[in-house]
DNA sequence: CGTGCTTTTGAATAGTATCAAGGCCGGTGG
DNA sequence: CCACCGGCCTTGATACTATTCAAAAGCACG
């Protein structure tokens, strides 16, 4: 049993409640390890609860009946993901392991109670929430206006924020070029294409397969003028 | 002075506080009434608060720095928008009116006491915004694998969500190409192309310069392959 | 009844997706 | 240990879609 006091994720958010409701909490939760790739949950089942990512990295992904998906946000540690429904109700989106995670449950009815017993755990959620609508919604955005060169590096950019643990100008991504193809919405040949033109500018180095963004703040400047912040 | 007991908006969130807070929050925040086309919010201006739409209809926007514009979302009576802040912040996007509006306006600190104090409120603000930044995801999806003409049958769909009250099979749409195109990121164009074309079909008409769609179902089954459930 | 804006439509252009082929590993089995 | 196989990556050629440019028509307003 893994309990939430004495837990090295600072940033979770179940850490807002009070000290007896934490206890409460990780008695109840479970924390399965998930290996790269796997599903956390599939997009069309019933939710259950919430799940917040002790460690490691997810993308939540949404398809057409075609087969064809889309990545529609990356989550790290500290994130929540899945969402707090009343009743039942079915997840619109689905969540797949980037790497090996670790990953807590806890049910709607714990949920519900934890919220109406701790305004604060109540009010980080909601404003963790906010913060991703106000993400998602610079990200519609940039692939709405931008091009295919600009998609890869905010794509690029985006993997490197979500990966990185220390603010750095160098960072690698293993991602394949088909996965940050879905992030910004193309193919892999393009990504392929636009990696080839950011190599020949020494912005970035590729080893085997893994990515390696040289100048962060360089692939920075050239789409900051679609937006102030680093929101992705 | 317009008090929140009596108002007739139903789906208000600042409905789920405890009646002395309502009474608390009535005395405090103000609501101007705006007129079509006027921007409530500008994107970099400071966050002093939050904002209730008691009535009309409004665009959530963001440009780069070339003046391009995209329509992020739709809001109607019931959505809250702009965002809650702790100390200072800026909006990564602005907000206009697309018809005459009401709309109430609470400061941050009201909105950080009543949050604290009200745990139902908070719940349903978490709530509202759980849900939006979903239906943001699976916009960014159709955005992303849909094609022009699947685009454009998406945002009218979704704007006529946003502007029927009821369920109804038919529904008027008074924006104009441009505001359109700029929901599903084309230019104005392309919508009037596809317009044509779904007036061939009769699924629209066309008087002066209002589209009229004559067959929702219809049109909502021709992108069902995109998502499960009515969610834009 | 002009004038100016929006809409519509066509044609040219640019950009992106698709298709195809060859190269580059990594892993497997002889 | 090496050869082969398969998957991913890269690059080019081609087809297609969407954007841009332009012109004419429609409508709204003074």
């Amino acid at each position: 049993m893994l309990m939430c006091v004495g837990c090295n994720n600072t940033s979770c958010l179940i850490k807002n409640c009070n000290p007896d409701w934490i206890e409460k909490i990780s008695l109840q939760k479970n924390t399965p390890v998930y290996p790269k790739g796997q599903y956390i949950f599939f997009e069309g089942s019933l939710v259950m609860g919430a799940y917040f990512i002790k460690k490691g990295h997810v993308k939540i992904v949404s398809s057409n009946l075609q087969g064809k998906e889309q990545t529609v946000r990356l989550a790290k540690a500290g994130h929540m993901i899945g969402h707090t429904a009343f009743g039942l109700e079915k997840y619109s989106i689905g969540a797949v392991t980037l790497s090996d995670s670790e990953i807590c449950f806890v049910d709607n009815n714990t949920l519900q109670q934890a919220f109406l017993e701790n305004p604060k755990f109540t009010i980080e959620v909601m404003r963790f929430y906010s913060r991703e609508l106000r993400k998602s919604e610079i990200r519609t955005k940039c692939l709405a206006l931008m091009n295919n060169e600009e998609k890869v590096i905010l794509g690029l950019l985006y993997i490197a924020d979500t990966f990185s643990e220390e603010e750095t100008n160098e960072v690698e991504i293993h991602l394949n070029r088909q996965e940050i193809a879905q992030i910004i919405g193309t193919n892999s040949e393009q990504v392929s294409r636009v990696i080839s033109i950011l190599k020949k500018d020494q912005l970035l180095e590729t080893k085997e397969r893994t990515i390696i963004l040289k100048d962060i703040k360089h692939l920075k400047s050239t789409i900051s003028h679609y937006s102030f912040a680093n929101e992705y």
